[in-house]
DNA sequence: GTGGATTTGACAACCGTTCCCAGGCTTCCT
DNA sequence: AGGAAGCCTGGGAACGGTTGTCAAATCCAC
């Protein structure tokens, strides 16, 4: 297997940079307007470029918003889930290993291979609610 | 409040057909296609609205596929999560008891109010992996 | 059957995302 | 440091799913 050579490009930097310090889920379109007004011009198929290969190496998590569009965050490595305030968009990661061996088991039993599984928690959080 | 009136048209009728017969979950244009392979020619927009409809109506559940596209499916009323299979769609309804109190209980804790949470289950079944 | 509101359908518009490609910038080598 | 090689960038066009528009068709109550 012949090694991809990756380059350390300012537009790059800053987009790690912004996701280091957001806590929160982020749409591509967001995180480019937040590095466009920090003076940190970055072109917008940059932006997806780079939120994208970040997704696939596993530095950043991808969820889908409820109106389809893909939102990221930096988050732990290990496998977790997460509980996401509808309103501010605040992540608290929460595992849940009750869940992962009955979601396996439930599969197997009907005959599904190769099983993953999907859970994510919304609510408001308490901030938000007053 | 007031009441509004519902009309049981043609195109109505062939949408909720179809939903009827599938034991997959189907995109709004996988439905349209079959309506039109079957004589009952309805236009996308109708097919469409009328997903939506049923969906908000919760007569049917919709769940977005990896590629961002809505999936509907008509299913049992009561709340289950989905173990579907990732090359034929082939979809079983399961329960999970457990996994619900869990989520509430964690986002409780966490300060979360007015929770919900979705759980999808993807894997291959036995007919697709031979 | 008739009136009048609901629905339909063809097409345009939308929106997030991906593709394209010429020019720029990193890297590596000397 | 200087220069060649090729990965990266960015602006705009293209794409695919979905929603909006509005005149014409349809359904239902009377």
């Amino acid at each position: 297997m012949t090694s991809t050579p990756v380059r350390t490009t300012r537009q790059r930097r800053a987009v790690s940079a912004i996701l280091a310090e957001l806590d929160a889920f982020a749409s591509a379109q967001d995180i480019h307007e937040k590095l466009r007004s920090n003076g940190d011009a970055v072109g917008l198929s940059t932006v997806y470029r780079n939120l994208q290969a970040l997704s696939d190496a596993g530095e950043v998590d991808a969820i889908r918003g409820d109106d389809g569009e893909v939102l990221y965050r930096r988050c732990s490595s290990g496998h977790h889930h997460h509980l996401v305030c509808r309103t501010c968009g605040r992540t608290v990661e929460v595992e849940g290993p009750t869940v992962e061996s009955w979601a396996d088991r439930t599969a197997r039993e009907h005959g599904f291979v190769d099983v993953e599984h999907t859970l994510e928690i919304f609510g408001t959080c308490d901030t938000c609610a007053h």
